[in-house]
DNA sequence: CTTTTTTTCTAATATATATTAGAATACGGT
DNA sequence: ACCGTATTCTAATATATATTAGAAAAAAAG
């Protein structure tokens, strides 16, 4: 929702715009797989049956093209998340918004497209500046799940010892990780999720082994038997 | 341990091997900063007074080159974390050896030069070839991580209703994407690696709230009061 | 069936940078 | 100081590909 070039609203409602569409899939397929570098405009090109010099009429360069992909799949992953929180029942607990965020935005990396996925490669590949606004954009989404944790440590849902921002940046990364991990196969979208879920909020140890865990010190534990 | 070029067994115990290092070293140092396609020859040769075209005389190639400091990234982070865990006492259980390498990783990530960080971040930049031979050279350290989550199942450690591959990746996923936030600054690394051990293990949820939360269906949580 | 507008193509241009060949320099040993 | 080897530099070469200008074709309008 913040960059977008003088283009969207005019007003002439343009059918080219349906090109446009399909330009971006294309270049959204094509970075994610071969990253920035690896893709040229005559790739995305003859993917839908064009000529480089063409994309010119859509795009003032490769660059701006890449930008949108970017921005594109971060919004989407954005507006996914807020959305499904926004549906959530009033009296919903912070644990539960916290599920359905860590569900939703795992959902946007693996299905949604290549958008999301690509956001998440490309973003050390592309040149600086685009690096730098992309950042910024970020940040807005960051203080969602900000604000997401510090509301569940408030309402003494989460555990006071462990900094929050280092939670955040665990949990986004164990997520956006799998955009490069995951092929559609054994293990369902749904069900990494729900995983990664009970990995988070209630952690590895086997139950009987957590109460006894917790009253040995730090570093020493043994596992039974 | 598994691709070096015919060089370094012969016997002449060149001195222009410090050269050499002084090359990879510039070039983990900028490849890891500005990406592969945004980092030219004469950046890496800049940065040690040298020309581009002297490079040539102590690699073949571009490609060689960053293939040599995504290896170098790989096969430390791997022998770091082989070696922490055979200093553990061999009484040392399953949780222990888990944190030990989710620390030693971390540190790695974080500390130890940039050689492993720019092999997590390359991964996707380089060329097919490269990317090909590095993520098959990583799966002989994913079997170290799948052997120590397998083992802390059997041995009752770990929750069965958790796919370890999801976890695996989680894990790593959580520790790598480190390398694309992490300042130093207020957070040491050892206090992040500690945090994210809390997490990984323990979970996020406080502890009166574990409980509890345990005899309720997945989906319907509350937080309390 | 024109005319106008939108969209795509063709064919240069322009630039950047990896790579190479050969000259120049530094260096170690004698 | 001199020789040979190791190392670095200089100055082309070669290629790849983003970008542009203008021609063509397609679509829309009239």
């Amino acid at each position: 929702m913040a960059r977008q070039r003088a283009e969207a609203d005019e007003a002439p409602p343009k059918k080219s715009e349906l090109t446009r569409q399909s330009i971006l899939d294309a270049a959204a397929r094509m970075f994610r797989m071969h990253g920035y570098s690896g893709t040229r405009l005559s790739d995305i090109a003859d993917e839908i049956g064009m000529k480089a010099g063409s994309l010119y009429y859509h795009f003032p360069s490769r660059e701006a093209l890449v930008e949108a992909v970017m921005d594109l799949g971060l919004q989407r992953t954005h507006a996914a998340v807020l959305d499904r929180l926004s549906m959530l029942p009033a009296d919903a607990g912070h644990l539960t918004r916290l599920q359905v965020a860590i569900e939703t935005h795992l959902l946007s990396v693996l299905e949604q497209e290549d958008y999301t996925s690509a956001s998440i490669k490309l973003i050390w590949q592309v040149p600086a500046g685009i690096r730098e606004r992309q950042i910024a954009d970020q940040r807005a989404y960051g203080a969602l799940w900000r604000k997401l944790l510090e509301d569940a440590r408030k309402g003494g849902a989460i555990r006071a010892d462990v900094d929050l921002s280092v939670a955040r940046m665990a949990i986004v990364g164990a997520l956006n990780w799998a955009a490069d991990w995951y092929k559609p196969g054994k293990l369902t979208p749904k069900r990494i999720a729900r995983d990664i879920c009970a990995m988070v909020l209630n952690g590895l140890v086997a139950e009987d082994e957590a109460a006894a865990a917790k009253r040995r010190p730090a570093t020493t534990k043994r596992a039974k038997k």
